[in-house]
RNA sequence: GGUCUCGUGGCCGAGUGGUUAGGCGGAGGUCUGCAAAACCUUUCACAGCGGUUCGAAUCCGCUCGAGACCUCCA
């Protein structure tokens, strides 16, 4: 394969050649989920674009380490009970652990990132088990001069950093800029700047989350775990760094100052940031009261929704857009997806039964020759779902025996396909209720009968069961070898 | 206000100086007892106005519009 991956770098805004630090290891840390809610649309996004990545990198031969954090500290603030002294009372008797709370999110957030058939991470590190980590992440930044201390917190000064290292290199912001924010920030009177971030916050009585260290009972800054954790796993410079446009600043930037400072190194070679998921074109977020969970979609119950789609019909509708394109929900877009999806995927079964014709119509190698073009051109799944497309046509064509395909080329397809379809998208058949053996008995038998009452011209029987198994979302499907089934969602 | 991104046909969504994206939908046809599925053909396009160019949806400028980040956020 003469053609090279290339991936966009957020750090220059270009596409760069993908080379790896230490070849053929591949470190890639993705910044996951903060453990208080069930996953949305949105959380699905970076899970699914960043696992097409991992897949992708693994299928090129690379041996990639892939670390997805879980955020659990810092952010589960114990909200206090407004109301009635009762009220109060209530809520703290029944008040859960807070690591059963992130205990209880980690569990549905992987039921639901199985159900999207996204591979695991090889380490998926707790920020609230690496606390001594982050203190000793601390512990450098204060020692090489770049944290100051009030009242038991630690801040970041970006002032000073400035002075040798570019703050905003990421996002493009220059330190002028920051500077003439006018916003007012809680807290802010502890900083001297308000652009300064806590790499270590005093514990408020209130907050259940708190770790002992040489400066108060409190708990790591909010960009600690990723700097911490990055080091830890994949070392103080590694290849891919990844997470949702929405992190590119402050987080990731903070990120970057963090580990200049502690480690003398930019940390990463590779930022890459995938766009937001959109509803009616604004941006899908748990704050703006407009994300749909992805229990509620697999379930269909939410009023933005029409109907249930499957796990599979939303993986692929994320795979239908480019990971650095804004994504837009709506109805319609899904249930375009699903009938593709379906139409991918009963190619996928056809393509099984093919038969070897004496020649070749098409020219198989070049399509695979585009598939990979496709996905080293940053990872661009539309454009290799359209070159699969193409083979659908092609295994279809092939099935009505308008067109052949020889030995060779046969084979040829049957790899492309199953390895860009299953191995690379990571698209598989949804289960299918009712595949047991009764039930395809019954199918065989009843098709049977309606077969024999088509060869009859009995049409009035052979209808009625098509008709009724049509109530029963089953619908019938003849052609020249026979007839087949399959159950409507 | 600052920084940045985007504006593609009925919908979603690629592409980016000259050649078909693709999916869904619509229309016509083939097949079928009729359907469905499948296949073939087909319709609809690059926000607006200028500029560069032999040639621009693609480059530049302006206008209009939308959005993201600047605060936890995937």
């Amino acid at each position: 394969m003469e053609n090279k991956l290339h991936i966009t770098n957020s750090l220059s805004g270009k596409k760069e050649l993908f080379e790896p630090i230490n070849p053929p290891h591949v470190g890639m840390y993705v910044c996951g989920p903060t453990a208080y809610g069930d996953a949305h649309l949105g959380h699905a996004r970076p899970a699914v674009c960043f696992d097409l990545i991992y897949r992708y990198m693994q299928h090129l031969g690379y041996q990639v380490r892939y670390v997805r954090n879980i955020t659990d500290v810092g952010h589960l603030e114990h909200d206090a009970d407004e109301g009635e002294d009762k009220v109060a009372k209530k809520a703290r008797l029944e008040k859960l652990e807070p690591m059963e709370v992130v205990q209880y999110y980690v569990n549905r957030y992987h039921q639901n990132m199985d159900a999207l058939n996204v591979l695991r991470p090889s380490i998926e590190p707790h920020a609230s088990g690496h606390i001594i980590e982050q203190i000793e992440l601390v512990k450098k930044i204060q020692e090489k001069g770049f944290a100051y201390e009030t009242n038991g917190s630690l801040y970041f000064d970006i002032k000073k950093y400035s002075k040798d290292h570019h703050y905003g290199i990421l996002s493009g912001r220059r330190l002028e800029d920051l500077m003439s924010e006018t916003r007012q920030l809680e807290g802010q009177g502890e900083k001297k700047s308000s652009y300064d971030f806590a790499v270590w916050k005093k514990a408020q009585p209130e907050h259940i989350m708190r770790w002992p260290s040489p400066w108060s009972d409190g708990f790591p800054g909010w960009h600690a775990e990723c700097s911490a954790m990055g080091v830890k796993y994949l070392g103080e410079e590694f290849d891919i760094h990844g997470g949702g446009m929405d992190l590119l600043f402050p987080h990731h930037e903070a990120e970057i100052a963090q580990s200049t400072v502690a480690y003398g190194k930019s940390p990463v070679k590779y930022w890459l940031h995938n766009n937001m998921v959109t509803i009616n074109g604004k941006k899908m977020g748990k704050s703006l009261g407009n994300a749909i969970s992805l229990f509620d979609i697999f379930s269909g119950e939410n009023k933005l929704m029409e109907k249930a789609y499957s796990p599979m019909t939303i993986r692929f509708f994320i795979l239908q857009a480019h990971y650095r394109s804004t994504l837009d929900f709506s109805n319609e877009a899904l249930q375009a997806a699903e009938k593709g999806l379906k139409r991918l995927m009963q190619a996928m079964q056809t393509l099984e039964k093919l038969e070897v014709g004496n020649s070749s119509d098409f020219n198989i190698q070049g399509l695979e020759s585009k598939c990979y073009e496709a996905m080293n051109d940053d990872f661009n799944s539309p454009v290799l779902i359209s070159h699969l497309f193409e083979g659908v046509r092609i295994i279809n064509s092939v099935n009505d025996k308008k067109a052949s395909l020889s030995t060779t080329d046969l084979e040829s397809l049957k790899q492309m396909m199953k390895v860009f379809t299953l191995e690379i998208l990571g698209l598989q058949e949804e289960d299918t209720d009712g595949q047991d053996e009764l039930i395809s008995y019954l199918m065989d038998t009843l098709l049977d009968i309606r077969q024999n009452a088509r060869k009859n011209k009995d049409f009035a029987t052979s209808d009625k069961i098509r008709d009724d198994l049509a109530k029963l979302n089953i619908s019938i499907k003849d052609s020249k070898e026979g007839s087949s089934w399959e159950f409507e969602k």
